[in-house]
DNA sequence: CACCAGGCAAGTA
DNA sequence: TACTTGCATGGT
């Protein structure tokens, strides 16, 4: 067993393969894609982004501009509309104010920017890295859900409700500050965790990386020699 | 029917 | 700090 960081990327890579994860068109869809994704699947984001392009609307320019019952029906899908709605339209409206566009705000240094997304009231640890990850293109760590569950299960002695900035920079100590990197590491966690560990999966306590015992011939955790050496 | 999905904030103790 | 609740839709 181990927990080493660079091995099980290696591991995941072989298995899944490169992610080209969160591939929006621009950054503005990116940014606004992290805020509706709270708690919500991708699928019903996807309908409150097409909501808004249909409109013409994803456009800093413009979404920063619109009202907030618009705001209500374009989002709606994604569920919690209502709070997402508002602090989307607030959180525009401050970038606006603030830096003019959106391009200007993304410039700030990452370790800058990810404290300016912070004070949104809407944008919390998680959300704050992903745009600063896939929307400015700024290499810093995202820690999710499935991260914490899949490393709890690698090395149990890694607690579930560790905090989010002890575990993130568990990773960055021990991952070189790679953006393309960073980006398909979150992503292969997110497969994994999609696909072989969801809150009720079984633990395989036989298994090197304890995620499932049913992963098909391109073991990732193999019961044979090759896991820890390939 | 219950539970979950790529969280966050505000309130309470 | 640690725990609880509200937010809301859609899928299994």
């Amino acid at each position: 067993m181990t927990a080493d960081p660079v091995l099980i990327y290696k591991l995941l890579r072989k298995r899944f393969g490169f992610q080209d994860w969160w591939p929006g068109d621009t950054p503005l869809e990116v940014f606004v894609g992290a805020i509706l994704t709270q708690q919500t699947s991708w699928k019903n984001v996807e309908r409150a982004i097409a909501n808004i392009k249909e409109a013409g609307l994803m456009r800093f320019d413009r979404l920063s501009g619109i009202g907030l019952s618009r705001m209500e029906r374009l989002v709606r899908p994604s569920g919690f509309y209502r709070q997402k709605a508002k602090r989307l339209r607030d959180i525009l409206r401050c970038i606006r104010r603030d830096y003019g566009s959106l391009e200007g705000f993304m410039a700030l240094d990452a370790l800058e920017l990810r404290e300016r997304l912070l004070e949104f009231s809407g944008i919390g640890n998680e959300t704050a890295d992903s745009i600063v990850l896939y929307a400015a293109e700024k290499p810093t760590f995202v820690i999710d859900s499935y991260t914490k569950r899949i490393m709890h299960r690698v090395d149990p002695s890694i607690d579930e409700d560790m905090a989010y900035d002890a575990l993130k920079g568990y990773f960055e100590s021990r991952i070189d500050r790679d953006l393309t990197l960073y980006q398909d590491f979150h992503a292969q966690f997110v497969e994994l965790g999609k696909r072989f560990c969801r809150k009720r999966e079984p633990v395989c306590a036989d298994c090197p990386l304890r995620i499932t015992c049913s992963f098909g011939s391109a073991r990732l955790h193999g019961h044979g020699a090759d896991a820890a050496t390939s």
